[in-house]
DNA sequence: CCCCTTTTAGAGAGCGATCTCTAATAATCG
DNA sequence: CGATTATTAGAGATCGCTCTCTAAAAGGGG
């Protein structure tokens, strides 16, 4: 073949979320990232086509290993144990990932995402379908009576906010932040 | 005097409030802010010393103004009456201001924080105190067994981060929602 | 009506970011 | 060991943004 990367991909995408981490979305510039990750900006070009395209797999990189865990845990059995599980699952999952879980406070479009390759939004629509589906499979699962914007609050939306607050701070998620969750999504969903 | 004012204050800082709904904070440069107010930028610079205290004015004045009714209904008799009108309070001014919702999703980082002038440093933290200051008493009105976490989960969170999936999403926040918020506060605070 | 003050108006220097282009480099395969 | 190929390396053009500076304009007070 030829000469083995330097800098691959995974290693610049990480040098990427770092600077989100510090300095927001628009910390993440193709020649932050490069001197970021000890490499020229060449080589960032290298691995992609554009500045769009960094960002585009930065946010979907993040997101997607998110998603891959909370579609996990909302899809077991019993339905009132998924959802609970769920919501545990995003905080639990923002303490082990601080750096990404303060990138995902952010949405796509402060990531650029209306100049997105086609390929990509596609991909970012994709993920959601997922999430989205998951999600109404567990309000139907959970009874005709609940509605699926009750069931976004008390998995998602609770839990990511305790979690914001913490990041945004930057004081510690505390231990006790799981059962707190928990206690309030099984108060919302009659569990 | 002199010549009467052509942009004062408050139309140029209503011209950066539309680029951050639309752009988010990088957004919000003196050029644009310009451009969009159909003045010269030296008008701006006539108005601010630089961009960081452009950026700084934006953020404190939206904040004060959403802080202001926020005080005001968490101040309330009785305890439990005022903590669920809080709670209420926050998903009403964010339907009756969603520009300025939208950009309290960001947090000061995200609008230069760290280079911003003394003074709007200073006054960022006492607003800040004063909100804290607010809910401790409160959660102090409510019992000795409601700690401070679980007030600003339920009154601050939660209705948060419901208003900030619809505003991401675009979709118009629901008539249930104060119900909802309301339904959660009141479970999670024992009321 | 003229002077004084405030404000507008915009040109232009300096800076950092994006992106292109060319040359050098290093491993692998035959 | 030489040919091939993926990759690094970085110079340089272009662009938009920040900020400074000078000149002009427009009311109000005496």
């Amino acid at each position: 073949m030829g000469r083995p990367p330097r800098h691959d991909r995974d290693r610049l995408l990480d040098a990427a979320v770092d600077l989100a981490f510090e300095a927001g979305p628009s910390g993440v510039t193709v020649a932050a990232v490069a001197r970021s990750a000890g490499a020229p900006s060449g080589s960032v070009y290298h691995r992609f086509p554009n500045a769009m395209a960094l960002l585009a797999a930065v946010w979907l990189r993040t997101l997607e290993r998110f998603q891959d865990d909370f579609v996990a845990a909302a899809s077991g059995e019993p339905a009132g144990r998924a959802a609970v599980d769920a919501a545990r699952q995003v905080v639990s999952w923002s303490r082990t990932n601080p750096r990404e879980a303060l990138l995902l406070q952010y949405g796509p479009r402060d990531f650029g995402q209306s100049e997105w390759p086609d390929a990509d939004r596609d991909r970012l629509a994709h993920g959601n379908r997922r999430v989205r589906d998951t999600l109404a499979g567990l309000a139907a699962r959970l009874g005709p009576r609940t509605d699926l914007e009750r069931v976004l609050l008390a998995v998602v939306d609770v839990p990511r906010s305790l979690v914001a607050r913490h990041l945004r701070e930057g004081t510690p998620i505390p231990e006790s932040a799981e059962d707190l969750v928990a206690e309030t999504a099984a108060a919302l969903l009659g569990i």
